[in-house]
DNA sequence: TTTCTTGATTGAAAGGTTTCAATCACCGAT
DNA sequence: ATCGGTGATTGAAACCTTTCAATCAAGAAA
């Protein structure tokens, strides 16, 4: 009848098995420690109890907890579930599970978050900065966290990250645009304040300003999705013909893919009467109505590199802060006229 | 220097304050119980102090820890983190946090999850069992955890779920093909063991024996992402001209989308040539090379049904089993000529 | 037989929070 | 001046595991 009898404890455990705690928190932690006979008659009633290790008490003890607590900007996003994965596969290999936070690039529920893992005492974070918590972060590292930034650089050798350089992508998009003829571009995405959106604005606005005639449009939008590109569209298929760009750089693929249903339906052809590139290069960009030019992250190494840099920080806390910026690369489709 | 000093704890902050640790603690959870003075007095040295309570103590005092557990299918499945989004989003707003495991369809790792969360103590659990780990769930269940299966059902009014009608789901998009004409099935997907396939599978081929004529082939897959849906059509295009199906219908979205990229690939056109339908109805499904035919889940609904359920079995952990089967819908697009 | 050595086992303390019965201080009523 | 009552505050106990100094047992060496 399903009674939920009180769980079985150590003690429990040591009761029945007739010796002390110590001893079957020695068959626990270091069964070499212990006699084999012992050993095999504490197991067996570990086994019969069906005692379960109270994780609460241990990470008291132990004053921390093994696992390591990542913030990501939007699980929608198949970047980021593909970064987080990375890290996820890594972190197993060492038996440290990964607990997952969705901001969805909302600074209160990323407040929310690190409140949450800072209560938890996770030995390790793992963070991609939407908002300002940069004194948040100094907090917890000062407090013993191991910090590594993801996805985005931070000054002054404070903490470690991985990052992929934005500004050079934003330059591959421009000049690829640039290369193919294309004079009058839009750059949609946003918010503005976002670091990765602003680099990628930076880098593809030098381009075009190096080349006579060409002009950059921002259209700014407030989220990251496929909605977003499809209004972003809309706002410069309402713009008088001789303005209207020919050439459109997606500050993230779902925004990509957005734009293109957007044109599409708007009856306008790509790449003939509008070329698209986005960002990214998640798999569904390769499968889409028209396959998408895009600029590749390496996301599976940026995640593994993430776990790797936050192992040694656990490790050795007061070690050399490390810097990796990987290189994105320029994938041409259809949607370019590839 | 980053000196890890000790954490402080509610011993410090009653020290600071002037206060018992109890009264510490009555400002931190029941505050209409202490004075305004105190409690302006107290809160103010928290802040000073920077103190966090220790959710480990906490949780070894209070017996179980707010958090709810799930173990999803494949994160990198738009369909999965959509439900996984709609549960954290009913459970943020009672306050509960969700952690989230990938068990990648594989059992071993299933089972790693569990203990983990067997270990935290977590008050809910939400799974879709992948392996046979019902002995595993009525164990959690008899030791007070609340258990609720997410996409599929249980025999025997043992466990609370949410499920959609997979065998509908099946007979809908095999019945859609056969109205269109087509006769030479084949259905993609696998393994077999999976329930979702089966009844998927199970659906289709009772409405393909009730039409004089009509054909249904099984293309078994091991996994059920793009990859594999690409394997299976090459299996399908190594067949005979005369073999070949007319019209395929894949075990879910990713596994439609890598149907339609070798098909396209291979020169054939859909839906002329062949015909594809989809499941799952994801977001991508309708921005494809060729906007995808489904079977749409409800599943913003199914994730919030979910949350709705656990916390019911939470509150009330001797309540009614309760059994919720949702609907799905077909969804035509030009992949089977919309 | 006694003393050493080694390996196995013990048991109490510590870790931080919450709870709750007990105490305290104070005010109004008698 | 005393009593009762009320609201605020206290402090010890409990939750479960891990650690480590101390003890024990048994066999080897003297």
């Amino acid at each position: 009848m399903a009674s939920a009898s009180r769980s079985v404890s150590v003690k429990d455990v040591a009761a029945a098995a007739g010796v002390s705690v110590g001893t079957v928190s020695n068959v626990l932690n270091r069964p070499e420690k212990v006699s084999p006979t012992t050993l095999a008659h504490v197991t067996a009633v570990i086994d019969r109890l069906g005692f379960i290790r109270n994780d609460a008490a241990r990470q008291l003890r132990a004053g921390s907890n093994r696992a390591v607590g990542m913030v990501v900007l939007d699980v929608a996003n198949p970047f980021f579930t593909d970064v987080a994965r990375g890290v996820e596969e890594s972190l197993a290999e060492v038996g440290r599970p990964l607990i997952l936070g969705n901001s969805g690039q909302d600074p209160d529920r990323e407040r929310t978050y690190l409140d949450l893992f800072e209560e938890q005492r996770v030995s390790g974070l793992l963070v991609s900065p939407v908002g300002s918590v940069l004194p948040r972060l100094r907090r917890l590292r000062d407090r013993g966290t191991a910090v590594v930034v993801v996805d985005r650089r931070v000054e002054g050798q404070e903490f470690s990250f991985v990052a992929v350089d934005d500004l050079r992508g934003g330059r591959l998009a421009a000049q690829h645009l640039l290369d193919r003829g294309h004079r009058r571009l839009a750059f949609v995405g946003g918010p503005a304040e976002i670091t990765q959106v602003e680099l990628r604005l930076r880098g593809a606005r030098e381009e075009v300003d190096a080349v006579d005639g060409a002009t950059l449009r921002f259209v700014e939008t407030d989220t990251m999705d496929a909605g977003a590109g499809r209004r972003g569209a809309e706002e410069l298929l309402a713009l008088p013909a001789e303005e209207r760009p020919d050439a459109i750089f997606a500050a993230n693929d779902l925004v990509a893919l957005g734009v293109l249903q957007a044109l599409t339906l708007a009856g306008l052809r790509v790449p003939e009467d509008v070329a698209i590139i986005g960002y990214d290069d998640i798999d569904f960009a390769a499968s889409a109505a028209i396959p998408l030019s895009s600029v590749r992250q390496p996301r599976e190494q940026l995640g593994a590199v993430a776990a790797e840099l936050l192992l040694a920080r656990i490790e050795d806390p007061h070690g050399p802060v490390t810097e990796v910026v990987l290189e994105p690369t320029l994938v041409v489709r259809r949607s370019t006229g590839g």
